[in-house]
DNA sequence: ATGTCGCCTCATAGGCGA
């Protein structure tokens, strides 16, 4: 089972680009995040071969899932806060698995209200991670973390040493996240690798010259983590014109 | 601070979020 994820900054601009990346890597599942219209075009994947759900807003946010067979969702919303409107969260049942689908919040700058928001969120996420490991269901959870876990996952540490990307706070609770007994599948098998990134700035031609971060993740849960055959990126959609500023990440399952 | 995208609107330029 092979699974992908992809924020793919906005699901209309980026048609062509989610086209070509179906046809030419075939998953069995994607995940996608910052769909940033209200409307998903269920049709234009329902022609290609997948069903898809999906979490919508206006202008900003929204996550979506397609998969080859059928999907259950089972929530919408992360828990533990009814004032939360973001369009950041979708859990479903696919082939006997959970798979969740993340957008975390960005949380730029740092000392804002949209920093506390992250870290709130990250508690929250934390409660639910904490849930999932209770019913022994083999969980997946893959989407745009918005965390750089170590100082290997960017190009230059001091680059990124003011972004809410890369703060304390949000690291150790993507550590915490670990602690709890869940595999990051990308640095689990490839340990120590420099230079695996999943997002590249726009400018200043950062994806030629490999400045970028990594911040989309799967995380699995122990049950899970032995079954993890390949975990890779894939960058010739970020090399492609008129690209999303993130590049598919990639996982097959046995 | 800046760079570049994609979205939206008291819209064709500017603000927001990333």
């Amino acid at each position: 089972m092979k699974i992908a994820s992809w924020n793919v900054n906005s699901v209309r601009a980026r048609i062509e680009h989610l086209k070509r990346f179906l046809d030419r890597q075939s998953p069995d599942v994607l995940l996608m995040q910052e769909l940033k219209a209200e409307v998903f075009p269920t049709e234009t994947f329902q022609a290609l071969g997948y069903n898809s759900v999906a979490v919508t807003q206006k202008a900003y946010n929204g996550v979506a899932i397609l998969a080859r067979t059928p999907i259950e969702v089972t929530c919408t919303t992360l828990p533990g806060d009814d004032q939360d409107s973001h369009a950041r969260f979708l859990e479903t049942r696919i082939a006997g698995l959970r798979i969740v689908n993340i957008y975390a919040p960005n949380g730029n700058p740092p000392a804002s209200d949209k920093f506390l928001y992250k870290l709130a969120w990250m508690d929250r996420f934390y409660v639910e991670l904490h849930h999932w490991l209770a019913d022994g269901i083999p969980t997946l959870i893959g989407g745009d973390y918005n965390v750089i876990p170590e100082d290997i996952d960017c190009h230059k540490p001091a680059s990124w040493a003011r972004d809410a990307l890369f703060q304390p706070e949000p690291r150790s609770r993507y550590r915490d996240w670990l602690a709890l007994g869940y595999t990051d599948a990308f640095r689990s098998l490839h340990p120590g690798e420099t230079g695996q990134f999943t997002y590249w700035d726009y400018f200043r031609l950062a994806f030629e010259h490999n400045r970028g971060i990594r911040i989309d993740h799967f995380l699995v849960s122990p049950s899970l983590a032995p079954r993890v055959r390949f975990c890779e990126i894939d960058r010739t959609p970020r090399s492609e014109q008129k690209p999303s500023d993130h590049t598919p990440i990639l996982l097959e399952l046995d």
